[in-house]
DNA sequence: CGTGTGATTGACGCCTGTCAACGTCTGTGG
DNA sequence: CCACAGACGTTGACAGGCGTCAATCACACG
């Protein structure tokens, strides 16, 4: 399902600056240029699964990537999304463990894929890029903790509201206050860790209480000052 | 209510093995030595805080230390537990960020503190020792998304059996089969995310299917492969 | 136009949180 | 040595949030 694509060039990508290789020098990112390869997944494609052990990492170039665990019955819990300038894959390759999500395009995207010899060879060599990736885990497990509390005390309402801020921080808003990314109500659910027909049903009331609108999958935010006090953020 | 104490020669330091400093030479060992400083903390103690910004890390010499976020309404979630060769503070110090967490010591502990600017300066100048940081914080956040996963998805039921089990790797078992860890049914609670009723409940249940043996906060597990069916690990 | 996926709504009931009362134990001070 | 306070543990009653099941609708696609 992936097509080979003709790489982005990294020391004129626009998105690099947002990047754990922004402070890389020209040799260091020559050296990646040289070693990676780059693909291009539709909508639904799945680029690594939970479980594997993946070979090396990507960096989202275009495209919204959803990161996710299976539970036991299989259902989804999605941990976290990816966004142009995000890298994927890296816990594994780093803590030298398989995958612990599976990531799946939830738009078309294009990724480049870095193995994990260059990786761990830049660790080595430059300190400023390990800083990088240190601060890039440490990051990414003070959203895990925070998340933690949030599904261990709060309740689904609260969640729900709390997920459309993140949606609305992650992604934007249009000229039309609506979000910028289109979720199912099955992913919606799987995010806030609920059942579909719960968000379905709170999302009706949201609606009524004029605090959103809804068209499709389109979700415009009309009183966030409301939604940021259902969701109880201190 | 800290005293401070002789330090513990890092060199001859029985659990340094088990740390992320098992790798370092003697050159850096010995820096860390001349920079630490060693505090002796009673069971209750607070070692830091929620909010604040450290000024360095801890490594845990004697004792056990819990790591906890506090809700809106005050109620305590238990992100992980630290023991003797488990270093805490790292990830406010490493990302530049306040603390996520408040680390209190539910055993007499002894910790070690090591200034941030040592550490920061062991990154930029030994690779080997970055990889074990990275690798650190890629476990924790692997654990952490477990952890995401079992919280939405699991019952209180389930959750608890999990934790009985978690406990019985962190801490091990006595040659009675006991937790070597004595926690109060409010702790459990706020490691499984629920009410400490609900725990003590559940417990009873246990106990009357012959899984567990209660006495006081000791909790002996006499059937672990049952235990293990109920947890729903795979 | 049939088929499949996603969205919605209603009914139902159980899991689980909350509140309240009471028992137990330990350490403290008179 | 005893009384008492305070923290912790236990049990019961109760209700409501939320998951589950089932039926129906909406819509896109081959």
């Amino acid at each position: 399902m992936k097509n080979q694509e003709v790489s982005p060039v990294c020391g004129s990508c626009l998105t690099r600056h947002k990047t754990v290789f922004r402070h890389l020098f020209s040799e260091d990112i020559n050296n990646i240029m040289s070693e990676k390869s780059c693909n291009y997944y539709k909508r639904g494609n799945i680029i690594f699964s939970e479980g594997n052990r993946g070979t090396g990492i990507f960096c989202v170039h275009k495209g919204i990537i959803k990161m996710f665990k299976t539970g036991v019955d299989g259902k989804e819990q999605i941990i976290r999304f990816a966004k142009p300038g995000h890298i994927i894959g890296y816990r594994s390759i780093l803590s030298n463990e398989p995958a612990c999500t599976t990531a799946k395009a939830i738009e078309d995207a294009i990724l480049c894929f870095i193995p994990a010899k260059t990786l761990i060879n830049l660790v080595h060599k430059n300190p400023d890029f390990s800083m990088e990736l240190i601060k890039l885990s440490c990051k990414e497990l003070g959203d895990a903790n925070k998340f933690i509390l949030d599904i261990a005390q709060k309740s689904v309402r609260e969640r729900l509201a709390e997920v459309l801020l993140l949606l609305k921080e992650t992604f934007g808003l249009d000229e039309n206050s609506t979000l910028q990314v289109a979720l199912t109500r099955e992913e919606l659910a799987n995010i806030v860790g609920t059942a579909t027909e719960s968000v379905i049903r709170l999302l009706s009331e949201f609606k009524a209480d004029k605090l959103i609108e809804l068209n499709g999958r389109h979700i415009k935010l009309l009183n966030i000052p409301k939604i940021y006090k259902i969701s109880n953020i201190y």
